[in-house]
DNA sequence: CAAAGCAACATCCTATAGGAAATAGGTTCC
DNA sequence: GGAACCTATTTCCTATAGGATGTTGCTTTG
């Protein structure tokens, strides 16, 4: 009511447009950091006082939450955070990455303009200066540029399907453990580099099979993680 | 509030367990059966007064639904249908259609149960049976059957993620001019019954590549329906 | 006659209140 | 001592009201 005013020291970044969007993206944000840990209750009320709004918006976030798999909601009993990869998802995850990016890769070494060739480049060498830093901002740098450089072939790809498809299963993949050491990190740019260059060529079948090799690598880099700590049992799985 | 005893004569069937899941189901059919057409705006609170219920469930499964790719939402402007698929789009569609369920079948002609592969044979089967009935009901009836043959190969393959994604897209699908005279629908079981065989018989690249086929001669089939009318032009899709 | 400006309208967006269901804890009975 | 039942609390779910914003139609002016 008489709160329309903004309001100092919230933890949500200056509102774009609508609130229930700044507020989507801020639950995203939260639980793509674990801050919501996986598989924990989410209280819609807690939720709304913390980012000082009304839950309504926050139930509408969390609406578009569950359709991307972030958040699971049990009908009469609340919404929860997506549990942690399993080593089967995990793997099946990888397997179709496999598939569709290693599709993107070659469509992009097939019909891209010599533009998007030239950036695709570009940011396969960009990757280098992300070495400095340290800790978890090193990692989020990482992981960001990654991100960026798989995105950009999806782009590039000509299909606004595929790429779409494929971001929709990159926010699954933040379901890994989080807090991983990224050791693996001048192999990354090195196949990164290698995938860039069959594009550039106009090579489709080396693109593609880069790209799958790159992906393969990179899950084992990852497969460690499951040894850390043994997986927790969801009991709330059971239907 | 005085209002919470049920209500006769609604539009919705019988109430599941929350409200906004009816809602949603209801609105999603009102979209996919065009009863909303394509491209045009939605009004909440109108909604609310045809489903008799308040605002918020039909705000909530709207965002859901937008998730889904079936409406849209301008920041300040309020939701809108989906506009029809371009040809562009059609085509993208397909193209990811053979990528994503080429592999499905190929998967599942590798490692599929005998009593999976059963299920399989009978549902191609049983596909001739469809010819009764005419008009909208038959083709209600021989695309709910077509959609579930495939999803049933996309179950079988023992990919959860390649099959959610094969649904999400088929939404997308239904998109697609409705009341377009299905004439090949023979043609359809027949090569409905090659993937099938080829599934049986363990012989995955032949699976794939028969599914591939299957969608390509789907595609051309398809296609008149761009020649009936002129897409319309959607003004609204300017930023 | 066309274009720009203004005003009224409709619609969305957010906040708050109240009822219903599920969960958790304690108690009692076997 | 264990299990089942009951009660209290917490939480979710739905409905309603009010403020802000975009849109549309009309008027006025060049």
């Amino acid at each position: 009511m008489a709160q329309q005013e903004p309001r100092e020291g919230r933890l949500r970044p200056a509102r774009r447009l609508t609130l229930a969007e700044d507020v989507y993206e801020s639950i995203k944000t939260l639980v793509m950091d674990h801050i919501l840990p996986p598989g924990e209750r989410v209280n819609i009320d807690a939720l709304a006082r913390e980012l000082d709004v009304s839950p309504t918006p926050v139930r509408e976030a969390l609406a578009r939450l569950e359709a991307d798999g972030l958040v699971r909601k049990r009908p009469l009993s609340g919404y929860t955070t997506t549990p942690l990869l399993s080593r089967a998802e995990f793997d099946d995850l990888f397997d179709v990455r496999q598939l569709l990016e290693g599709a993107t890769a070659g469509r992009a070494a097939t019909h891209a303009s010599a533009e998007a060739r030239e950036r695709i480049s570009a940011e396969a060498a960009a990757s280098i200066d992300v070495e400095a830093g340290d800790g978890y901002r090193r990692h989020a740098a990482f992981t960001a540029l990654d991100a960026k450089f798989h995105d950009l072939i999806a782009e590039v790809s000509g299909s606004p399907l595929l790429r779409d498809t494929i971001t929709r299963l990159h926010s699954h993949l933040h379901l890994h453990r989080l807090y991983f050491p990224v050791a693996g990190a001048p192999d990354t740019n090195t196949e990164h580099q290698r995938i860039a260059a069959a594009i550039v060529a106009g090579d489709a079948a080396a693109a593609t099979e880069a790209m799958r090799a790159h992906l393969s690598a990179a899950r084992e880099r990852h497969l460690p993680a499951f040894d850390q700590l043994p997986a927790p049992a969801t009991p709330r799985d059971s239907a």
